[in-house]
DNA sequence: TCCCGCAACTAGAGCGGTTTAGTACCGCGC
DNA sequence: GCGCGGTACTAAACCGCTCTAGTTGCGGGA
């Protein structure tokens, strides 16, 4: 015999289908005596549900869906998914709830797979990261009707759900140090343009020129990798008004940058400092150890998860959550600016 | 009118649901124009397969499981595993298998998820990681019958098939190198002393005392992070003996030995060579940059997707597959020994 | 004593597919 | 004209579970 189903139990116990499933799922209809028996019985054979058979009856899937737009090969390289992807595991798993992962191509594959795995009832819910400036990925989940949260900033995702923090208000209070450090040039090292965050942080940016005089300000979009974090970084540093300081979008290419830096002998912090917006092992380890605009990404992934299941609990909900800003946390590789030192020293 | 089910088309075209059915699944019993005009009704109403309704009838879940037994805060810091899933994200993603992801407290949950997710169709089989000295889940997943791959060394998986490095040639590599670069004091930050693999490094090193004419050969195991691989580190460099090169287990290890290194004055490589067991932009970044063995991590994923892919695709086959031992890839971190320097100098 | 109401259970429909057994029809050879 | 074989289809069983609408039996109130 194949794995016992509830009607091998039934038989057994000599009761019918039904009063099984009532038993197995503690509802009401059958005697103590009886659930005992049945509970017993199902133990001895081994018994477990057929998620697929509770699932055509409408049942829950316990699990939720996680869709990726980005090259596979990018995705190890970045702490942040992997600790954001454990943040939600350690949430998930305390309600037995799993997580189906997959890898695509663009927004469009993307939302096929919600399409699919919704009507199919693979999943209870979606998140939804890296949101886009045009995103078309809102409209189709909405148009689904699906539990989802987005993970991003604020405002115009329609109804969905959401977690953000104020990238803004984060690079604002950047720029405002390195500012108050005396520093006039700064740049920015930027992770993809089409990304809603980078948008936010660039103008932020370019919002602090006037308001804190800045001499020079500009943002380099890069795919967040570390070879274009370090070829953004030499871009910069090769110019002739080089910035005395710039900032990463990532820890990865702030190491990168550290590392090109470094190897065109323009020491840090004292030519150059450098900030970079993400925290992780990278940036505590590294020397000079970098100063870095700090979030706990752990902890986001379980308020994504708290808010997600939340959401599928009751679709009713809205939630728009809004995390802590980053802490800028200083450490060794931000300085006032060498005095007199700002051209071209290669 | 909710999702639509192939009764619904069969309603609409005339037909009956067998006959959608055979037109949907290209399967002969229908005519051209019969099938042409169910698949052109079928787009018409976006119908989508229920993928329970199939599972229910025994059809493929299109999905693979990787259930992890680790703190899951533990996840986000080590490049390995995520690496690993872009890996096996690139490979399944292309056969539109998914992966169902959960973090579980110990082996026990862990072969309690098998056992669900198997009588539940969930999977089509299980990616199975960190392989014990002595680990019940081998036989469960035999005993459940289910394809599965073991990501680890060789051999005593029973039945099932395996991608694995020779992490004892990879060891003596490593230690033939330093050896042959003047260390006579070598030390190994190695991992959970659970682990198969790390059993096996230690092994390599103790085994390569003789051969090598070692004076001190210590193995300090360690549960992978940050934090014990630099109290490690601080033990090592705090003895009379000084070892002149650390062998880490992880990149991350190495890294925060690096640090530790730094903060007790010790200077690398000249006073201590330091080598990674694993590789990742980490390494590469750092100054001095860290001599690793480098294994094609995300490669590896793709390895492990694919058999475990032939094995559901055909569950008699049993495959042992052989991955190319890590290369060393000697970096600036290792020189020899500086002479009459081997003595506590803090 | 009779009937009501409730607890404890059963029977079976339904979820959305797949698959098998069966049927209607057609052309063909003899 | 009849049987034969093949094609194109239909009807319905089936997968494992849930859930609703009954059915039975029993205790208690009037």
């Amino acid at each position: 015999m194949g794995r016992p189903t509830i009607a091998d139990i039934a038989q057994r116990v000599g009761v019918s289908k039904g009063a099984v499933s009532f038993a197995l799922n503690g509802r009401p209809g059958v005697s103590e005596a009886t659930r005992a028996r049945i509970l017993e019985v199902a133990r001895e054979m081994n018994w477990r549900p057929h998620s697929a058979a509770r699932a055509l009856g409408g049942a829950r899937a316990e699990a939720v869906g996680l869709v990726i737009a980005r090259p596979a090969s990018t995705l190890g390289v970045e702490p942040f998914f992997a600790q954001l992807l454990s943040g939600l595991q350690a949430r998930l798993s305390r309600q037995q709830v799993a997580m189906h992962l997959l890898v695509v191509e663009d927004s469009e594959a993307e939302i096929e797979v919600y399409r699919e795995w919704t009507s199919a009832h693979r999943v209870d819910g979606f998140i939804l990261v890296d949101p886009k400036v045009r995103d078309p990925r809102f409209a189709a989940l909405e148009e689904l009707g699906v539990p989802a949260v987005v993970l991003g900033g604020p405002g115009r995702h329609g109804a969905l759900a959401s977690v953000w923090a104020d990238d803004r208000e984060a690079m604002l209070s950047v720029v405002d140090y390195l500012a108050a450090l005396g520093h006039r040039r700064v740049a920015h090292v930027a992770g993809l343009p089409g990304l809603r965050h980078t948008q936010r942080r660039m103008r932020a940016l370019r919002d602090s020129v006037k308001r804190l005089g800045l001499v020079d300000a500009v943002s380099l979009p890069t795919d967040f990798s570390d070879a274009e974090g370090a070829a953004a970084t030499r871009t910069l540093l090769s110019r002739g008004s080089r910035p005395t300081a710039i900032v990463y979008d990532s820890d990865v290419m702030a190491l990168a940058g550290l590392g090109v830096a470094g190897e065109m002998g323009v020491t840090v912090p004292a030519e150059l400092s450098i900030v970079a917006f993400d925290d992780s092992v990278l940036t505590r380890v590294t020397h000079p150890s970098i100063t870095s605009l700090s979030r706990d990404t752990f902890a986001l992934g379980g308020q994504v998860a708290d808010v997600l299941l939340e959401v599928i609990a009751d679709p009713g909900a809205r939630r728009d959550l809004k995390t802590g800003t980053p802490r800028l946390v200083v450490r060794q590789s931000t300085a006032p600016p060498a005095l007199g030192r700002r051209t071209k020293a290669v």
